[in-house]
RNA sequence: GGUACCUUGGAUGAGUGGCUUAGUCAGCGGUCUGCAAAACCGUGUACGGCGGUUCGAAUCCGCCAGGUACCUCCA
């Protein structure tokens, strides 16, 4: 069961072409860092993407990379945002959007995220788009004008309906829509652009049967779903920011190109707020991931590792908020603690005659949560009653026949690592060699206090073993020192 | 103004008619321990307000209060 954002109800999921699955995910303007907000839907889908795989579906997953099309219009002129920040920084636009493109890599790479199966920038794809233009302009439904192209959306509106999945109606959208660049050229201020003129001053254009221009920012969804998932498939995502306009004119573009919908599940996770307030670069109240992973930023008491973010994401519901905040975060850490600590303790527990864990249940009860719209909130909790149950099998307080601890480790791994995609994080390469090096300088600290007391036997077998290890031990003037010689 | 949604204990956050006052973190008491930590056991107060439906509502309905998002690029 998942929650469709079209019906506003849970519906059993049931795929086109089971056992074949086709997902698309809404992914980032590069011409930023990735922020929380952006950590949301990578998490929440992933978990999706992953969970259906294990379910046994062969699943597609396509999330774009937007690297051309979004209109600004706090600018002066219809630039979009890649350009206006190339010119900024004297780049190429390609670079702007290679530099952003690697560090959400790395990121998401970091939150355990794991790579969709075709990740498609929209710049790749403007033969698609315009093909999908034109297809809308055959089908009646848009009207060229001073080289740009328009969505008719009053008369898809007759023929169709507008407005099906954010619950507005036109007239709604007409009485409230401002004052906009090239308002002029369209018949009717709701009407979209499908392809824009390109301005002298804008740098990333592409000819066209209308003008030198570039697409506009609802088309690239509709061409490259199409393109790696076909006419119809099951899944649609991104946050609930895109409802309205983007989702809401991609399926408009999609009936009016093909003359049916495209998309069956339309799902959205919610909002990261920060002091109730949602977290996004309008506001200006956002936080890099990169700050989080290094703490560098003045709202944070202290790093937050990838994991914990992840954690921190996944204890809520994706259709709730979630709000921002140092000591929820800190209660997060601590309580993925709990949940390794407990993994690490049931590679190690013995196995006795009697079972007093109920594991079957264990298993059929995460499974129930997951299926009750990804309720990841829920399995976490169950995830927490079974470290319990560890945790009292290694006090001797409980047993647990070989059998049930067998399933107990593959259904705790099952949920835990593959289908949340936690990890273990141990600290990184540097972080663990500054620790280690701190234990050697403790040793030779006792092996000083040994040498105070003239108790040579102790301070030579620190030495020695040491020395056998690899370490070379330098009593020098100043001190003792050492180095490593492997 | 229109549309959608939210309001649960010190913090966070599931639940959506009785089977759960979930779970985590924090607090308190205890067990264990040379001391600590971890772990285990126990423990408190919650469902925004007012009505209604019902044998029974945090859960459904109505009204009120407060809040958020979208309507403009946004995850």
């Amino acid at each position: 069961m998942i929650y469709n954002t079209l019906t506003r109800k849970k519906e059993i999921f049931e795929p086109l072409h089971a056992p074949n699955v086709g997902l698309y995910v809404c992914g980032p303007t590069v011409y930023g860092d990735a922020h929380l907000g952006h950590a949301r839907p990578a998490i929440t889908f992933d978990v999706l993407f992953r969970y259906l795989q294990k379910l046994g579906y062969k699943v597609r997953y396509v999330r774009n990379i937007t690297d051309v099309g979004h209109l600004e219009h706090d600018a002066d002129e219809g630039e979009d945002k890649i350009a206006k920040k190339a010119r900024l920084e004297q780049l190429e636009p390609m670079e702007v959007v290679q530099y952003y493109t690697l560090r959400y890599h790395k990121a998401m790479e970091a939150l355990n995220v794991l790579p969709p199966s075709i990740e498609p920038h929209a710049s790749g794809h403007i033969i698609e788009q315009i093909e999908l233009v034109k297809e809308i302009l055959d089908n009646g439904f848009a009207y060229e004008s001073e080289g740009s192209v328009y969505f008719d959306v009053a008369k898809y509106d007759k023929a169709h309906n507008y407005g099906v999945l954010s619950g507005r109606n036109l007239d709604d959208v007409l009485n409230t829509t401002r004052e906009l660049d090239g308002q002029n050229e369209k018949r009717n201020p709701a009407d979209f652009a499908l392809w824009k003129c390109a301005q002298p001053e804008h740098i990333m254009r592409w000819p066209s049967p209308w003008s030198n221009g570039f697409p506009g920012w609802h088309c690239e969804c509709t061409a490259m779903g199409r393109k790696y998932l076909g006419e119809q498939f099951d899944i649609h995502g991104g946050g609930m920011d895109l409802v309205f306009p983007h989702h809401e004119c991609e399926i408009a573009q999609g009936v009016a190109a093909m003359g049916k919908p495209v998309v069956k599940y339309w799902m959205h996770n919610n909002m990261i707020t920060i002091n109730g307030q949602k977290m996004g670069k309008s506001y200006n109240n956002f936080i890099n991931l990169s700050e989080f992973f290094s703490g560098s930023h003045p709202l944070l008491e202290q790093p937050y590792s990838p994991m914990t973010i992840r954690f921190f994401i996944l204890q809520a519901h994706y259709r709730s908020t979630v709000d921002f905040g140092n000591e929820a975060l800190q209660a997060a850490e601590k309580g993925l603690q709990r949940l390794m600590d407990a993994w690490n303790t049931l590679n190690t527990i013995p196995s006795a005659g009697a079972t007093t864990v109920d594991v079957a249940k264990l298993r059929e009860k995460c499974h129930e949560a997951m299926n009750d719209d990804m309720n990841t909130a829920q399995v976490i909790s169950l995830l927490f009653d079974a470290s319990r149950s560890i945790n009292q099998i290694a006090d001797g307080k409980a047993t647990i026949s070989a059998d049930d601890l067998a399933e107990l480790k593959e259904t705790f791994h099952l949920f835990t690592f593959d289908i949340l995609g936690l990890k273990e994080e141990r600290g990184s390469g540097n972080a663990r060699e500054e620790a280690y090096g701190k234990v050697v300088d403790m040793l030779l600290e006792q092996r000083q206090a040994a040498k105070a007391a003239k108790d040579w036997a102790t301070s030579d077998r620190i030495r020695n073993e040491l020395a056998a290890l690899g370490f070379e031990i330098k009593d020098g003037k100043e001190g003792t020192t050492w180095k490593l010689n492997r």
